[in-house]
DNA sequence: AGCTATTAATAATG
DNA sequence: TCATTATTAATAGCT
C-alpha cells in the first residue's frame, strides 16, 4: 500500500514502528466506521499500542457489544429476553440515533457529498448558506487578523520603548566614558605641567 | 476503493449490503491483523452482523483484552458483565448526546457560527472546506442544470411536433371549407345560369 | 466466486 | 508531527 511493500512482521525500528502504529489504527478505526455505517453493522474495536495504552471504538456502546458477544459465545442464550426497559432504552436510541443521522447527512451535504435528489433549487439554497458561511468565516478571520496585528503593534512599541531605554543607556555609559576620558587627560596635562615646571627651575639655575 | 465512489453511508439494497459486507469485513479482519503484527499492538475485534451474527478476532485472547480494557476504563472497573442496564443507559445516552452536540456545533461552525476560539488557521481549513463543498455543488448544479435543459428540450420536440400535427389539422380543415366555399359558389352559379336561360328565353318569345 | 478499473491506504520522503 | 507522493492494497460493480 505505498512506496514499498512491507512484510507483515514485526517493524523493529521503533519510530517507523510508531507512526505505522498512528496511521494504521487510524485506518482500522476509519474502515471500522465504514463497515458499520454501510451494512448496519455492530462493532467494537480495542487496540492496545505496545506501551499499554487503549484506543477504542464501538459503532454503538462498548459495553453494549460486549454483552452481545458474551450472549452469542457463552451458552447463556436462556435469557435473551427483553425487558420493557430496554425497549424504552432502544426507543430513545432510536430517536437519537435518527437525530444523529440526519444532523450527519445535513453535514455530508454541507461538504458537498450525498447531493443526488437535490434540485437545482436546493443547490442553490446550499449555495447561498455556504456562501454566507464563507463571509463570516472570513470576517472572523480578518477579525483574528487584526488581533494578532494588534498584538504584534503592542509588541512593536514594546521593544521601541526598550529600545529607547537601551541607546540612553548606552548614551548615558558613553557620556560617563568620555567624562573619564577627559578627567584623565587633564590629570595627566597637571602632571606633565608640574614636571615641566620642575625642570624649567631646575635648568635655570 | 473501486470502479464508483460510494458514499458512506447504509446501502439500501440487501443483496449488495451483505457483499459489501463479506468484502469489507475481510479486509477489516486483515487489518486488525496486520497492525497487531507489525506494531505489536494487543487488537480485540467483535462485528455484528446486521442479522446478529458474531464475528471477532482477537490477537491475543478476547477475554484477555477485553480484561485489559476494563482496567483501563477508569469509570467502570470490572464490572462490564453485570453492570446495571440503567449504567448502560446513561453510558449511551450520554455518548450519543455528546456526538449529537459535536455534529451541531460542527454544523453551526459550517454555517459560519460560533467560530470564536478558532485560531487564524482552523478558520482557513475551514474556508478551503467550503470552497471545496461549493466546487462540488456547483458540479452537482451543473448536472441538474443539463437534466433539467434535456428535459425540457425533449419536451419543446414534443411540442413542436404537436404544433405541426395541429398546424396540418387546421389545414385540412382550412381546405375543407374552402372546398365547401367552392361548391356553395358553384351551385350558386348553376341556379342563378338556370334562372338566366330561363328569363333569357323568356323575353326572346 | 472471480475479475478489474478505480479509489483508498500508506511507506517513504521532505 | 504534518504534507506530499509514488506505490500497493482494497474493493464496487460486473459477470
Amino acid at each position: 500500500m505505498t512506496r514499498r511493500k512491507i512484510a507483515i512482521k514485526k517493524i523493529e525500528n521503533l519510530a517507523a514502528r510508531q507512526v505505522a502504529f498512528s496511521k494504521r489504527r487510524k485506518g482500522l478505526f476509519k474502515k471500522a466506521k465504514e463497515l458499520s455505517t454501510l451494512c448496519d453493522a455492530e462493532i467494537a474495536l480495542f487496540v492496545f499500542s505496545a506501551s499499554g495504552k487503549l484506543f477504542d471504538y464501538a459503532s454503538t456502546s462498548t459495553m453494549r457489544v460486549i454483552e452481545r458477544r458474551n450472549l452469542c459465545s457463552d451458552v447463556n442464550l436462556a435469557n435473551t429476553y427483553q425487558s420493557s426497559l430496554e425497549v424504552q432504552v432502544e426507543g430513545e436510541h432510536f430517536k437519537l440515533n435518527k437525530e444523529l443521522k440526519e444532523k450527519a447527512h445535513e453535514l455530508r451535504q454541507l461538504y458537498g457529498e450525498e447531493l443526488q435528489g437535490l434540485t437545482l433549487r436546493d443547490l442553490r439554497k446550499l449555495e447561498v448558506l455556504l456562501d454566507t458561511s464563507l463571509n463570516r468565516i472570513s470576517k472572523a478571520k480578518a477579525e483574528a487578523l487584526e488581533q494578532e496585528i494588534s498584538i504584534i503593534k503592542k509588541e512593536e512599541a514594546r521593544l521601541m520603548e526598550e529600545n529607547q531605554r537601551i541607546n540612553q543607556e548606552v548614551k548615558f555609559l558613553e557620556d560617563n566614558q568620555r567624562l573619564e576620558q577627559v578627567e584623565r587627560l587633564e590629570q595627566d596635562q597637571d602632571q606633565s605641567l608640574l614636571a615641566t615646571s620642575f625642570t624649567t627651575r631646575f635648568l635655570l639655575r
